[in-house]
DNA sequence: GATGAATGAGGGTTCATTCAT
DNA sequence: CATGAATGAACCCTCATTCAT
């Protein structure tokens, strides 16, 4: 799924294949969230992003809960891919567990994580946000979080490994976890408007921070 | 989940003295936005919560803008409160501008930060909620962020300092303060549950990890 | 009742006499309905231009439509004694029942009502408001338009008289004294500004038209 | 008295047709107005008086002062459209400009205004009210009055020409036409409650006293 | 009596959701 | 399926009125 930024509608219905209005809306919805946060964001302003009636929307969705929630899993589903794609590629070549071996596993989990919360970066805070699941019962409830979690217990398998490598010092793997998704959340939200280009130095600098520190 | 289970009133207004009502207010507030988000906190939660009637809320903020905006005033003034007041007690002791002693004041730094996003974790979807501010003029606007800002900015003089004096390898000073700011918030988010007297450890280790890394 | 324009307080309660309370809240009240209207002016803006708190207001009158009525009676009153005051002092003088006697005494009924209309213009949508009297019992209800038609049957009973007396042509003196009462009120509604020293004439001039009509 | 009577739907909203439902609004408003008042009247009233829902009324006018405005807007056309096709019709047969000519002149003046001011009797006190314009922007502010004012200039440029013509005695046209308006009102407003088929002889009556006097 | 903070019913307005076309 | 007008529950805010001081 990938999001042009403007909320304009873009295409007469029709034009598109059938069966992609769905994902129009779920665009659509990115779109306007993005600009203007989600609780103040009406599913009129959707629907006429998405060039569709307010009716159709709810064709495609059972109500607003349903809809972004299936934005939010289509982001998940998104970023868990690429984590996947790049930590796999891993089993190729990576034979040695040396600690540049750690170092480089690292540097596949940064890069797709920050690339991710950076694309997000405008939909921070509907990913995080605890108030979309209210009015819900107990299963979606319990369901919260889950991106910002599963994230961190990768981190953390990733964390558990290193530790038991020695490439890691001895330490929680919880907190370890912690630090390195805080520094990449903390470089992806800070404005610091860098040209994507260079998101793998991003990567590579906070890794660098991360094994060997910023001192000296 | 419409929160009104979190309604019962907590103290009797009239055992209060006159004008801590405001405060009063306040905190209900940041009790009934941690338990339920802001933007889905029914002004009448809020008065509930604090004992009093709705007109009564009205009586002291002009509208529900005017009550957030406080609350998050009160919040900032905590925080940089508590900082500068860790810092300031630096010029005391620190006459080494050795790397030891730039590591103790990132300490200073770090610490309460750290227990500042612990003890608003609730509150930092509200904290962070740029939705709280549609529709407000635009010198309101302008302050969107202010807290982050401000912390990042500070963070940013600080690592500057540090790569004077040669406590800190050569970098960017933004990127640097986006790492440590981030690492803070990264445990703080992080549903660790750990007892708050272990803060001071928190803090030590993010020093520790940020200074000289995590690995061997 | 003496009603000066502004609405700030003008004298605290203190340094008037006992008893004054009352009436500084009635000419409060005039004047703050004047400026903005009786339905969209609110008790605390009628005691804070009369310099009390909300409070005494209702330790005076019962409440806001007693308040009100009082202001109209009180206007009523003022109204009567000058029109009475005029018309009595016709029986000292006029012997003749001539035309020019009937055009004098038609002057003397004409001048102080048109007065009237002129200081209250403001009012006007007070004085004629049904919606006052909303929500009240039947009593008060029926006691509706009671100053208008005061002012008609009145203005009837003279019209009677004068057609009696050949002064007028016969017709219905109910339709000769919506028509004066009509001009009257014209004269002073429209936003003529005219100095109040040409009062006499403008009397005059009404009492002309209908007499000898605007005609040649 | 709470309306609530008044609120029983009178035509079914379905067998009307598409669009007509702002008429319909715009009707249940000057019924329910007339009955209560405008200030005094909630929307829900109007909705229930229409048939309709609230949320439907709110699809039709963006507030409630913009649904008063329509009315008063919409009354407004409908009394000029009656009085310029009145007036119209004179350029036909009114060749001779003989006092006779002014005086049917002025009779193709009054009678519509007379008919609407009985027509829109019950709203007078909306139509004249000043309080509907409060809080608006200056724009809307500065059109107050406007039916009032409108009808006041065509009357004074009427005066106007009858001086010119010397069908009227020099004097200041503002105020004779003050002095007409004044009798149109006055006769429209007293509770005479005559049937409105004599509603020619009220012009006509109006006219002749207006022109030739009461007197005699 | 005077005070003015507290009260809470009431009304304006919004917007998710439905459903007849 | 798409449409978009209609719906009405829900929430913000106002302000007449009360009452403890």
């Amino acid at each position: 799924m990938n999001l042009s930024s403007s909320s304009e509608p873009r295409l007469k219905l029709r034009e598109r294949l059938r069966g992609a209005t769905r994902d129009a809306i779920l665009e659509a919805a990115a779109a306007v969230f993005s600009a203007g946060g989600a609780t103040q964001t009406r599913i009129e302003d959707i629907a006429a992003s998405a060039g569709v009636a307010v009716g159709t929307v709810y064709n495609y969705f059972e109500d607003r809960t349903a809809l972004v929630n299936a934005l939010l899993e289509a982001r998940r589903r998104d970023m868990f891919d690429a984590l996947d794609a790049a930590v796999s590629s891993t089993t190729v070549a990576a034979v040695d567990k040396t600690h540049r071996g750690f170092e480089a596993e690292l540097e596949r989990f940064v890069a797709p994580l920050a690339r991710h919360f950076d694309a997000n970066r405008a939909l921070l805070s509907v990913l995080l946000d605890e108030e979309l699941h209210r009015g819900i019962d107990a299963k979606v409830a319990s369901r919260r979080h889950t991106i910002q979690q599963e994230v961190l217990d990768r981190a953390e398998r990733l964390m558990a490994k290193g530790i038991r490598s020695h490439a890691l010092q001895k330490g929680d793997p919880a907190v370890y976890a912690a630090l390195l998704v805080g520094m990449i959340r903390g470089v992806a939200t800070s404005a610091l408007d860098r040209p994507e280009a260079r998101f793998a130095d991003s990567a590579r600098e906070i890794v660098r921070v991360f094994m060997k520190g910023a001192s000296r």
